[in-house]
DNA sequence: CGAAATTATAGTCAATACCTATCGTTTTGA
DNA sequence: TCAAAACGATAGGTATTGACTATAATTTCG
């Protein structure tokens, strides 16, 4: 059974005739009748009763006639739905973040993202950089919004931000009145460091190696919220993004840049190269782009 | 766009690749991957990213995947629907009843059809033996149920009953006791006559005609009903069917058989010779053919 | 009865679906 | 790291088949 031959039977039915149906098909009548006989035999029952001048449905023909006519009704709707369901935002968008970016964009995101695409689904991993890799390799995931660099000869990525880190410290430190230190003035100081498996914990270790300072690591932690509550304690500084500063409510510390070497991440999509970016990928990137910029504009500097 | 294709499209997506499907197919896969190519060349879009080891849904195929199964399942429906409804008794079917019968039988019929095939739709139509004839040539109904003879070349008839015409007679006419009379008791006698339109004015006209009587018609009407009253009313005998007798509570008059030549008709199911009879059209004519049994089998004569 | 209309059949042709063989990648495992 | 395996794409040949022309067989209508 193909699509034409239901073409042709509903035109039959239709015209009321294999002349008049040919006609309307652009093929001769000879071809429609043999596409018509070949269905017939197919589903092993006559469709239509030949009499003189018109054609009658048999009973299989008024079975076949509403099934054919909604099948072509949703083939041509399938030429419409595949452009058109993609300008319409309908669909779904598997998207991962690591862990030291989602807290801080993710509800912004979300917010802008489905007020502009309200039909679209969305599934959100949150998981750390190997992991967000291997689903993207896998095609688990569609996106994954990490920080920089990624080095995988399947993965390509697109920069979306570059944020600055910022020493914290906790109000009963003294830094003589500046709101700005020089990298050497880390050295010895007593640090709150984020686990290495972390690539932000990483990425602030290669910064101090390669400034060659050595604060005084007193504590590992594996999230960003402990490392605050530590600096809030009094254990000691830290280096954290911006994004981490901005979004939560200021409490008992404050923030410095650091103005010879200012330290910063790379926050960018990374996607799989062998696959086609979908609308709503692009869309998704866009709106991580505005978020992170809306964000990184405030100031927290301590005056 | 083909049914092959999206075949081929829903196993590619569902084995994760283009020679597991090829294999679930039966066709190689060269075969296999053409179709797809071609497929995505007609929708203009690719369905696939082509990843190293696996496979994954672009945009567009996940829009098309659900709208391909479904019509997989449909056209996979129809090759069951088209042998089990029938089966099953959905479907519709277009009567037509001359008027010399329909009140008769219609009522019980329906009642049996219906309970026997209670997803069918039926269409009646009551008409007369011409305009039923023209109807069934046209195929705007599939049957007809009719008095014998019928004579078209393109109408075939299948006889369900043979039906005694009974003579009816006010009580207060005499017959000196007897039950049954003779042809000749007719002549003179004061007729109400079925108009000539109905094939049974004609019949009942023929039967006179064959057997040299001559009844006085007083009065010519065209429906049975008024027939009836009229001899109610004490104007005269008449010749009914027997189903009419039978189906209509007994009034101020009286059944009488005639022995020596019994006038009958023969009630038949008339179709078009070149169309298929439906399975819902022959369980019809069966139901008919009951219920005139039924109804013919009571007894009706004067004691 | 002849003219027009309608479907079916026969024969040919061209498009195309399929197959085999092979190539270029990527992935895997020793 | 390199050979083997797996996978999809490509090329070229074959066979199926959908479509066309011509014609036959049948019915309808003037």
């Amino acid at each position: 059974m193909e699509i034409h031959q239901l073409q042709y039977f509903i035109a039959v039915a239709e015209t009321g005739g294999f002349g008049r149906a040919a006609r309307r098909c652009n093929v001769t009548q000879p071809s429609l009748s043999q596409q018509i006989i070949k269905l017939e035999g197919e589903l092993g029952e006559k469709l239509f009763d030949r009499l003189g001048r018109s054609i009658a449905l048999t009973e299989a023909g008024h079975v076949l006639l509403p099934r054919a006519k909604r099948i072509l009704t949703e083939v041509q709707g399938i030429r419409h739905d595949v452009h058109n369901d993609i300008e319409e935002g309908i669909g779904h968008l598997a998207i991962g973040v690591i862990p030291t970016i989602a807290p801080f964009i993710l509800p912004e995101t979300l917010i802008r993202f489905k007020s502009r695409f309200p039909n679209a689904t969305l599934a959100i991993t949150e998981a750390l950089t190997d992991d967000l890799i291997e689903k993207l390799v896998g095609a688990e995931i569609d996106m994954g919004i990490v920080s920089l660099p990624i080095n995988h000869k399947l993965i390509t990525t697109e920069t979306l931000a570059a944020e600055p880190l910022l020493v914290i410290a906790p109000d009963t430190m003294d830094f003589n009145g500046m709101t700005s230190l020089a990298v050497s003035d880390l050295n010895g100081m007593p640090f709150i460091a984020l686990d290495e498996i972390n690539c932000l914990g990483e990425q602030v270790e290669a910064f101090c190696y390669k400034h060659t300072v050595s604060p005084e690591i007193v504590c590992r932690t594996s999230q960003l919220s402990t490392v605050k509550r530590c600096v809030e304690s009094g254990l000691g500084i830290s280096l954290i993004p911006k994004m981490c500063a901005v979004t939560e409510p200021k409490g008992t510390y404050g923030y410095f840049s650091i103005a010879d070497h200012a330290p910063k991440r790379t926050i960018a999509a990374a996607s799989h190269s062998g696959r086609m970016q979908s609308t709503l990928s692009k869309a998704f990137i866009e709106s991580v782009r505005g978020v992170c910029a809306h964000i990184l504009d405030q100031t927290v500097i301590t005056p």
